[in-house]
DNA sequence: GTCGGGGATTAGGCTAGGCTAATAAAGTAA
DNA sequence: TTACTTTATTAGCCTAGCCTAATCCCCGAC
């Protein structure tokens, strides 16, 4: 009835995506913010926001919070299920460093129509979560997802001493990517937690034999299970 | 010493490529014709095309003829090498149809990094050429491609009663490839030449225990070696 | 209350890419 | 040479995106 969907744009599957994920986090979506992590001005950030509202793919509240329609949740699962898959291909099959696949998967996951998509899926087997530990929209079980984050903490909720396994690692430094990567904080190793010195902001791992010192901050970004 | 190349963009990479097969294949450019091929008005293509001359991609003759220029036909190879190598990982892993393949590989093109194609290139075991055919920029041998036309011939040329052995196929219509495909007149198959009817416009083919029969016109596009 | 600050919005500009319609040039055929 | 056809080119318009520089607005601290 209403026609065809109008194709989205770069910019658009930008600020869907960037929406989603905000949300997947629980944290509050609003102009500015988008702004900031789009690295795009206020004004543009408006403009855009104004043309998605205007296209029923977001609605702003009198609050000015920034929400998915269904058609735009719809658009955004789409777009993160391409990268994602982008991701692990990238990571599985061409051996491709974690903060390297991301940027890629980043510049793919325009281009990669829902057959394509599908192809990949079937190659990697399935795979319901992307590298670092997201979950990719459409594969077994991710209706659930968001549910099942009652047995999950971040990294600065755990007590001293605990051992947890990891689940999910945070996705857009590329510095902090690598380093996390190199001493294999990575979803599926298990590591423990022996010091929590909050007076300093310091967390301190053992994980593969090996101790490191991360701040509470990023503490707060990784998502475990604790054993 | 001019400072970095400014990323290109989709139309851009579109004009690029279109004139660099046209080269490829002999044929004039100019710009009426690239508004044909790329489904745009003359005005438009007029427009873009003095837009690239400005950017030192093309140059444009006194008798309008458009050609590329260093800094052009380089990123021309490089667009259509992501081109064909994205063909070719369709085709050869996800088992996507030929015809499939060439739209889905147009529009996953303008998304693959330098690197990506390496490692698309490396896990494809180097490929010279993309599923029709057409050899592939970067690969072995690459270099010489354009002189060793001269045992190919176009099929129309080839005497009646000859055995020639496909080559190339043309790339650009859907439902031409789908029947190429489903008759195995690819690269590689071996076909005899059983009529060429002029007065009539046709040709007759063997291939495969079957005969087909093709226009003269569909037949100059298809590209053989006599054995 | 009032003031400061963070956001939202507006105003005004710019480029790339698209389009239509009109016009200018050529070149071709008669 | 004239007339037709194909191209090129201009003019004028439009949208998406981007930017800077004003405002404007609301909310919380003082």
């Amino acid at each position: 009835m209403a026609g065809v969907a109008k194709p989205t744009s770069v910019a658009t599957d930008d600020f869907l995506t960037t929406v989603f994920r905000f949300t997947e986090e629980g944290k509050p979506v609003i102009s500015a913010r988008l702004a900031e992590t789009l690295g795009v001005s206020p004004a543009t950030a408006f403009g855009t926001v104004r043309r998605m509202a205007r296209d029923g793919l977001i609605k702003v509240s009198r609050k000015k919070e920034i929400s998915l329609t269904v058609a735009g949740n719809r658009l955004a699962e789409e777009v993160i299920r391409r990268h994602r898959l982008a991701e692990r291909f990238l990571t599985d099959v061409l051996n491709f460093a974690w903060h390297k696949a991301y940027s890629e998967a980043h510049r793919l996951e325009h281009g990669i129509s829902h057959e394509v998509a599908d192809g990949l899926a079937a190659l990697l087997n399935n795979p319901t979560t992307c590298p670092h530990g997201y979950p990719i929209p459409g594969s077994d079980g991710y209706a659930n997802t968001r549910h099942v984050r009652s047995h999950l903490k971040s990294l600065d909720e755990v007590k001293e001493g605990t051992s947890v396994t990891v689940k999910r690692v945070p996705e857009e430094d590329v510095e902090l990517l690598q380093y996390l990567e190199e001493h294999n904080v990575s979803p599926s190793w298990t590591m423990k937690v022996l010091d929590v010195a909050d007076f300093k902001g310091t967390v301190t791992l053992e994980v593969d034999r090996h101790e490191i010192v991360i701040s509470t901050e990023t503490a707060s970004k990784i998502v475990v299970k604790p054993n």
